[in-house]
DNA sequence: CTGACTACCAAGACTATCTAGGTATGGAGG
DNA sequence: CCTCCATACCTAGATAGTCTTGGTAGTCAG
């Protein structure tokens, strides 16, 4: 990730790696991949990060997880949203709008 | 601040910071207060993590400071944006943009 | 005279991210 | 064959920014 960016993903992995389920289950690796993807390399994942995430998740048990075989036949770890992970998210991106918002406002006043 | 949106801040203080000199040297609490009110208080923040913050922007020459007195006649130190603020506040605004757009435009897809 | 507000400061805890390493497999190119 | 790169996972320790909690001090209202 652009180094300047590095602390502002701060408190948005967890709910971007949420959202990115809503998709369909993914692998670890998989969910890094199309987040980096999905915002043109806008934000870059660092496995460091991806995986405690990950394990942060399934202990408060917004996602669950099932070892499996990824489309390249090697084995992965596939992750799905529970229905904790729903609420979670949703409530997630209430927050992350209201804060953006506000944030955004102050640094670029209407102009 | 509300707690679920504690986090989100993280990164964010120091460009809020600067961009509220722009509008005239302040000292430290009348900064606070005024991010909270110009955010409807939907930013809270912490003296803990206010004055820190200033150390921090004063030590990387951000900004400058000097002690006067406040509006109510009390001992207070006025911090005002030196140039090297202005290019950080410049650049520091440019990533959160972008950084905000991409995780908005994730979580938010287009309706 | 107590509580609330202004205004500053500091120590230590917390926690999420990063850095930098590691394992293992499989395909491509030399 | 052998090396490199990509996939896919994992971990320990460093870093850094915020929070919690405590403190100082003066002023004003009740």
């Amino acid at each position: 990730m652009a180094r300047s960016e590095k602390k502002l993903l701060h408190g948005t992995l967890d709910t971007l790696i949420l959202k990115t389920l809503t998709h369909g289950p993914r692998h670890g690796y998989a969910i890094g991949q199309w987040i980096e993807s999905a915002t043109g390399e806008a934000i870059l994942i660092e496995e460091g990060s991806l995986y405690p995430a990950l394990y942060r998740l399934e202990k408060k048990g917004l996602v669950e997880s099932e070892w499996g075989l990824s489309e390249l036949e090697r084995r992965a770890k596939f992750y799905r949203l529970t229905s904790a992970g729903s609420s979670a998210l949703a409530s997630d991106t209430a927050d992350w709008l209201r804060f953006s918002r506000a944030v955004t406002a102050i640094l670029k006043p209407a102009t």
